[in-house]
RNA sequence: GCGCCCGUAGCUCAGCUGGAUAGAGCAACGGCCUUCUAAGCCGUAGGCCAUAGGUUCGAAUCCUAUCGGGCGCGCCA
């Protein structure tokens, strides 16, 4: 979503504004940054040794090519350099590598390769004393420091409590959820949020309903309210409120005073009764927020009065047609809309503006926020009213993640999700009957943009053909070699005497290895741009890498030191799977 | 009509902020269990990266049009 996130100054980054850097002071990406070092000091040495002219140099990218017959890593330095250097590219990279060392035996071999390319080929001592780092770092393997500990905050889901979650919630519950672990594993100080509306007009559509089911009043009934809800559920809220019963949602409980005539009662505890079901949803899925916020309380504290007298005195405000209008085409948007209606009261962008400026006033100069992308059109219109407030927030504040739609599929068939008709399709029935693990999985396996299909019965399956299943086998396969070598007497983990690892050198062995180390790479990348399939993908990757291993190699075997060697390569292979399914909040079973 | 997203193998999708011969899984076809979990592995086949221009050393990737699909376009949220 290019669109949605002004590019950042500075070079060779791409997301918006003053944040850190990924790739800047991050000890933990293993082979990438040490080799960008190595480059950015050997292009000094040939400035200095008057070699090369260009200033300053652009940034140094390092990428990891397609054949492994190009190495372990490249870099397109001296292509990029070669028309300012009025050199040919190859002649670019020879002087690059000729004031370049091996990085204390880190680099085996460089070489200039098609265009104009320096290959950089790993040497296997470097790649074996990787296993030893990931060990080191066991729980922490994976997490990075790219954050720097910089506050961030995201908000996500904010469904009205006008229902169960549904389908497209969940999408946004699984992104969401995995957006803020990726953020705290690259060491961001991740504040989760959830806003809802407990005030408008569709909450007066949700107070009449309940109140008519109190009343006994059905939707076939003429005097059933025009734009009611018809769920059944409405029905228990109403039963439970006519039996007084209390209900604990967030940090309130509300009990019921079973007044059929007290709409306002009513209405609180409709609210709560259904963010109460809302919230065992959340915790089914293991979805957990440190703030809510309701839209009511930006009235009550006087944040929206306060937004709407700032617009004005700044001068983008006018009336016309017997409403307010803000005049959000100044800042980018189609026309201005409305913020008080004729009929009295503010249209649902008013208190969102007044709800971002409090976000803004809470110290945090990033904030995320994941929706469903039928709601774009708030974007612009927030931003609009942001800049109009003339507070100094940022263009592109605040960053968002629109996921796109979510189609079901049961028995090669689309399960119609439909608030009004039965076919109602809850989060809920779906952690019931896929689990937990297979629907978050199945929530972020393809890019937010991309519109997703679920398959229920792929879902389900215990085949590998389901991605999560395969992942999750990959873990439960390796456990199960170790109980097998207790049996023979092998110890685990069986750390190998100092040479052991050498033995390591199969292909299959030094693609595993070469992978376990990419996770770090994988994290921080997939935190950078806010897409959770990547760690999917790689896990997807990492345990196609194990299932070919261990169908071409036996782990338990005569030799003692091969054996110890594998053995250690595969703790390190299972740590590895469970640090980057817990990153997602996804289990790693030991025995399936 | 306008805005945003998408268009890559028959299907579902990757493709790492422009890089080297475009990848995976499924489906199709052919192999592999007296041996650490066959919930697995190996192989074959499958492509004008929607189309047409442009930018440059280089484009699936960036820009512009066009076509096709989704979403939004309210004094609803």
């Amino acid at each position: 979503m290019p669109r949605l996130f002004p590019r950042c100054q500075h070079q060779g980054c791409r997301r918006g504004r003053d944040h850190p850097d990924p790739l800047q002071g991050n000890s933990h990406t293993m082979m990438r940054h040490p080799i960008a070092s190595l480059v950015e000091t050997a292009l000094q040495a040939a400035a200095a040794a008057n070699e090369l002219n260009t200033s300053p140099f652009p940034a140094v990218i390092i990428g990891t090519p397609a054949s492994p017959e190009h190495g372990d890593f490249s870099c397109n330095i001296a292509m990029q350099l070669a028309k300012a250097e009025r050199k040919a590219p190859r002649q670019v990279a020879e002087i690059v590598i000729r004031h370049m060392g091996n990085g204390n035996g880190l680099l085996a071999k460089t070489e200039i390769a098609g265009p104009g390319f320096i290959n950089f080929f790993i040497s296997a001592e470097a790649w074996h004393s990787a296993l030893l780092e990931i060990e080191a770092q066991g729980d922490a393997f994976g997490r990075t420091s790219a954050g720097k500990d910089a506050k961030v905050q995201v908000e996500f889901v904010s469904a009205n409590p006008t229902g169960p979650l549904h389908i497209g919630h969940g999408r946004g519950a699984a992104i969401g959820d995995s957006i803020c672990r990726i953020l705290t594993a690259t060491g961001w100080d991740v504040t989760r949020e959830f806003y809802y509306n407990d005030a408008g007009q569709q909450i007066a559509n949700l107070a009449l309903s309940v109140q008519a089911r109190c009343l006994g009043i059905g939707p076939d009934d003429p005097r059933w309210p025009a734009d009611g809800y018809q769920g059944e559920y409405i029905k228990d809220v109403a039963e439970s409120y006519l039996s007084r019963e209390t209900v604990h949602a967030d940090d309130q409980h509300v009990t019921a005073l079973g007044d059929s005539h007290d709409l306002d009662a009513i209405r609180r505890f409709a609210v709560a009764c259904l963010r109460h079901e809302q919230d065992l949803d959340l915790k089914a899925f293991d979805v957990h927020f440190d703030v809510f916020t309701l839209e009511s309380s930006l009235y009550s504290e006087g944040r929206v009065d306060d937004v709407v007298r700032l617009l004005g005195e700044n001068g983008h405000t006018y009336e016309q047609d017997g409403a307010l209008w803000l005049r959000t085409s100044a800042f980018g948007d189609d026309k201005d809309r409305v913020m008080r209606k004729s009929g009295g009261g503010y249209t649902y962008f008013v208190p969102d503006i007044a709800y971002h400026l409090a976000k803004w006033e809470r110290g945090f100069t990033r904030v995320i926020n994941e929706q469903g992308s039928d709601h774009h059109s708030t974007v612009t219109r927030v931003r609009a009213g942001l800049q109009a407030l003339d507070r100094g927030i940022p263009k592109g504040w605040p960053e968002y993640v629109l996921h796109q739609m979510v189609t079901v599929m049961r028995g090669g068939e689309e399960v119609k999700i439909s608030k009004r008709a039965g076919s109602y399709v809850t989060l809920r029935d779906l952690i019931d009957e896929v689990g937990r693990d297979a629907t978050r999985f199945f929530f972020i396996m393809r890019k937010p943009d991309s519109q997703l299909v679920f398959d229920i019965d792929l879902a389900k399956q215990q085949s590998p053909d389901n991605p999560v299943y395969y992942v999750q086998y990959a873990h439960a396969r390796i456990c199960s070699i170790f109980e097998n070598a207790a049996e023979k007497g092998f110890t685990a983990p069986e750390r190998p005497r100092a040479d052991g690892i050498a033995a390591l050198r199969a292909p299959e062995e030094m693609q595993l290895i070469k992978l376990l180390a990419a996770l770090p790479d994988t994290v921080d990348e997939s935190a950078l741009h806010f897409e959770p399939h990547r760690l999917t993908n790689y896990l997807s990757e990492l345990a196609g890498c194990f299932h070919s291993f261990y169908g071409k190699h036996r782990v338990i075997t005569e030799d003692p030191d091969l054996t110890g060697a594998r053995l250690y390569l595969l703790k390190r292979t299972a740590q590895t799977v469970k640090n980057a399914l817990s990153i997602l909040g996804i289990s790693a079973p030991e025995r399936m």
